[in-house]
RNA sequence: GCUCGAGUGGUGAAAUUGGUAAACACGCCAGACUUAGGAUCUGGUGCCUAACGGCUUGAGGGUUCGAGUCCCUCCUCGAGCACCA
């Protein structure tokens, strides 16, 4: 075969980059197989969502890290996986489909092929055979078998709960599309509506999960982030007795140490007992106090500036530790959702405790003393307990252990852990997300099909049935199997979400309504049922009709990159045999929560029921880029104008600039403004290494048959050091490496044929298009995405002589030139230092206290 | 309020992890080549000073022969959490 590239005399990048660009896509250059022999190495983006407005400029700061670093291992002998997909569920594309009624399907597809389109433009290094789309059916299929596999196992259920309703959009928004009581999208109010909900029992995983973040290598802040979220505590659950009633109230605390100073307790306004125990007296203030709270956002209600409220009960309670009958009050600082609803208040040690017992004129004890010595209440740190009877004395640390064994040995205690995390609200109102694969029978048909022997449902069956209550009738819910699957979106013309907040699909009868035979699985529409055949084992149902979040076909999506084609199982055994979980993976910190913490999750039920043989965690090695800023240091948006279009930058400076650029800008997890006048730098750089190899007319420049002893040490350092730090992910000094390297190597002439072909192998990572051109032009076939990482030979890299720093106190005085350092004792050293004539000058007058020496470095004389 | 992270030239930044602060690049200044330069090349460019020299990594203190780097106090900016008992 030979050498082809394109024809250009001068550096034309436009030429050249869509000439290897079309090389790369017929040649498969990208594409992987499984290979046993070699080391395999599984590179992960964090796949976009195909948006109308295209790729923005951040896009390829993140694909172009992952993809130097796919260039480079590949190039160090692994057996690369780069994949590269899209997250195209997801409300922008539903709201297009309600302002034009076209599908929202076809607008996703347009997206993705200008995604794509614009991606292929900068070269990335991405095996396009296994593009997955988590809107294809062949892909959310199994997106609904995992949901699936989580209702048998007990993990899904449903239950009446509140959600975010926008009347404005006339939709239910996530939690992460609500900013501060109003929707993210246009600004709207949003308020609080019960819905039937389906939900996933992610707090079943809470420890495991907690215990995963350990040893995975992730940010720190990231980690720290989970770790917060999922919000673990250790501490007690105590009972007090009300007095006069068989009730107890209990209470979960972590400070059990100061329960000698716990003068009232505090129920949330939705806790059980308020109804029980409130004095006639109170009936009417407590009435109308638990209405109002009701009526308070949640916004509203945890506003930390607000004075806190709260109303009397008239009931006591006793407190176990000292037996003192104290107040118990009714107030909304109080969650219901935490804990068990209610508070021993403390107002020596707690903040809000403290301000609430000032606003009510409630005794306030001391039962904490400072070991510092400052006593100023509300103190919530730990010391020493004081009024505590028996405990003072005795350090808050242990007495939290020896109140709770006290008080345990007495029935009125028990150690207990806490979580904030609460269960994942899996259900959606809305068109375009995957249907969940459910059909709701009456729990009648339902318990007479679980005692037929032919029911053909059993496979994805829970242990309890998954059932709800609509107007007095109960449902239960009916899982698909798998050859029903996937349940595809029927057809509509509305996409509008109804104004009591159902999902559209509800006004498609044709497919909510339908006859299921219970012993043959067949599922026919009610619209085409001959009613006369309506009776068992053909059962009436109606299909689900919400859909799940976009977070769902995200969880495990870096699974199906593995075997996308695999019809038969989520991921193919073999296939995930060799890849197993990627072994870098990098995206926005926008994630650290809320996707990273649902895919941990999926992994680890999909690994615990045995449907993949990988390690725990999915994602041993995490990354976020940094948000490029605009021009102005602010965050780009359309209304300030500052948008910097990628495609623009591709046609005025060329693919290789653009990624070098966005590269060299800085650290690349940190938040930097872009700069036009900067990529002039790197195209720069890009010119001038076309001229170290290209004449004026078009051909390749004669090589020097050597380089200087100086160049060659430049040209291993460069070596070594671009490869430490593609490793390590600095690629902003690889590259400024490259330009030393480059400047020293013209400045001396030029590239001996060895160097040339080095540089351009260390140079293809970063600038792929112009290593290949030039790679070929110097007269090498194939891709040079398929050679080898140069070595570096250390020898050449230590220089004969060495300059020795000369300090007088500190400051530096002189620069030694020495030969042979390696032999020369500190002695001679000193020696050669204290007669350079510019250190004569500070010390001849002086005393010489101290003489350092750090070998090859540094001389360092103390005077006084 | 709490918890992290960060503050270095006119700008983006670098610094072998305690050893010459400002590499590399942008910008700017001067020069060369040019009909021309917003192309290219060469040189200069932290601050003060006429100079010798002195000063300099948000501010102040400390440890050290030596601090951008470690410790303490404070200031500013960014991120996350925010009545979770």
């Amino acid at each position: 075969m030979l050498a082809v590239y394109s024809q250009c005399k001068q550096y034309d990048f436009d030429e050249i980059e869509l000439f290897w660009q079309k090389f790369w896509d017929k040649n498969k250059t990208f594409c992987v197989q499984e290979d046993f022999s070699k080391e395999k190495y599984y590179v992960l983006d964090m796949f976009p969502y195909p948006s109308g407005a295209g790729l923005h400029i951040g896009h390829p700061e993140g694909y172009t890290a992952s993809d130097i670093l796919t260039r480079y291992k590949h190039a160090k002998g692994y057996n690369v996986l780069h994949p590269m997909g899209w997250d195209a569920f997801g409300l922008p594309a539903e709201q297009h489909a309600i302002k034009t009624g076209i599908n929202p399907a076809i607008n996703t597809a347009n997206n993705i092929e200008i995604f794509k389109k614009q991606m292929k433009r900068i070269g990335f290094a991405i095996d396009w055979d296994r593009e997955v789309n988590t809107t294809d059916p062949g892909y959310f299929k199994w997106t609904q078998w995992i949901f699936l596999q989580l209702f048998k196992h007990g993990l899904a259920y449903v239950d009446e709960s509140p959600v975010w309703w926008c009347e404005e959009l006339k939709s239910v928004l996530a939690n992460e599309e609500v900013i501060g009581g109003r929707s993210e999208r246009g600004d709207f109010p949003v308020i609080r509506k019960n819905l039937c909900q389906w939900i996933l029992r992610i707090t079943r995983y809470a420890d495991k999960l907690l215990e995963g973040l350990f040893d995975i290598d992730w940010p720190d802040s990231t980690k720290r982030q989970q770790t917060a979220w999922i919000g673990k505590s250790e501490g007690a659950n105590i009972r007090f007795k009300i007095d006069g009633y068989d009730e107890e109230i209990c209470v979960y605390t972590t400070r059990p140490d100061t329960i000698f100073g716990a003068t009232f307790l505090v129920i949330a306004p939705e806790h059980p007992l308020v109804e029980k125990i409130v004095a006639q007296k109170f009936v009417n203030d407590v009435k109308k106090y638990v209405e109002d709270s009701r009526k308070k956002s949640d916004l509203e209600r945890t506003d930390l500036a607000k004075t806190k409220t709260g109303v009397q009960t008239g009931a006591y309670a006793i407190n176990p530790a000292n037996g003192e009958r104290i107040e118990i009050w009714i107030a909304d600082y109080v969650l219901v959702s935490y804990g068990s609803g209610a508070i021993m208040a403390v107002p020596g040690h707690d903040k809000r405790d403290y301000d609430f017992a000032l606003n009510y004129g409630i005794a306030i004890t001391q039962v904490i003393s400072d070991v510092s010595g400052n006593n100023q209440l509300p103190y919530v740190g730990d010391g020493i307990l004081v009024n505590s009877g028996e405990f003072n004395g005795i350090s808050s640390e242990k007495a939290r252990e020896k109140i709770i064994s006290w008080l345990h040995a007495a029935k009125r205690a028990d150690f207990a852990q806490n979580y904030k995390l609460r269960d994942w609200l899996f259900s959606r109102q809305r068109y375009w997300g995957e249907p969940i694969p459910i059909i709701w029978i009456k729990e009648s048909d339902y318990q007479m099909a679980l005692s037929n022997d032919k029911f053909y449902f059993k496979e994805f069956l829970p242990k309890e049935p998954v059932s709800y209550n609509k107007g007095g009738v109960p449902y239960c819910a009916l899982p698909l199997c798998l050859d029903h699957l996937p349940l595809t979106l029927p057809p509509t013309d509305n996409y509008l979400p109804s104004t009591d907040g159902e999902s559209p699909l509800v006004k498609i009868k044709s497919w909510v309504n339908v006859y299921v035979n219970i012993e043959t699985g067949q599922i026919v529409s009610a619209e085409d049922f001959n009613e006369k055949n309506a009776s068992f084992p053909w059962v009436l149902g109606r299909r689900e009709t919400n859909t799940m979040p976009q977070w769902a076909g995200s969880c495990w999506y870096y699974l199906r990159y593995l075997s996308p084609h695999c019809e038969t199982n989520i991921v193919d055994p073999k296939a995930i045999n060799y890849w197993q979980t990627p072994d870098f993976y990098i995206g926005g910190a926008e994630h650290a929560v809320l996707h990273l913490l649902y895919a941990r999750f999926w992994h680890r039920f999909l690994f615990d029921i045995g449907a993949i043989n990988t390690g725990k965690e999915p994602f041993r090695r995490l990354f976020h880029q940094g948000i490029i800023l605009g021009e102005d240091g602010t965050k780009m948006s359309k209304s300030r104008g500052n948008v910097i279009n990628p495609d623009e930058i591709v046609k005025h400076y060329g693919a290789d600039a653009l990624r070098l650029y966005e590269m060299f800008l800085g650290p690349l997890d940190m938040m930097k403004p872009w700069s036009t006048k900067g990529i002039e730098g790197v195209s720069r750089f890009l010119k001038k290494v076309w001229n170290g190899y290209v004449d004026k007319n078009g051909n390749i420049k004669s090589f020097q048959n050597s380089v200087s002893d100086t160049c060659r040490t430049v040209i291993n350092e460069t070596i070594r050091k671009v490869g430490n730090d593609i490793e390590e992910l600095k690629f902003n000094t690889a590259i400024s490496q490259m330009m030393i390297c480059l400047n020293s190597v013209q400045k001396a002439g030029g590239f001996d044929g060895a160097s040339a072909r080095n540089f351009l192998k260390i140079l293809a990572p970063f600038a792929p298009h112009i290593s290949e051109e030039l790679w070929a032009r110097i007269g090498n076939n194939g891709s040079i995405y398929n050679t080898d990482w140069p070595e570096y030979d250390d020898s050449k890299m230590i220089p004969t002589s060495q300059k020795i720093i000369v300090q007088v106190n500190g400051k530096m005085r002189a620069e030694l030139v020495v030969s042979d350092i390696n032999n020369m004792q500190a002695d001679a050293i000193f020696e050669l230092a204290m007669h350079d004539g510019n250190v004569q000058k500070y010390i001849f007058d002086k005393k010489i206290v101290k003489k350092i020496y750090i070998r090859g470095k540094i001389v360092n004389f103390v005077v006084e």
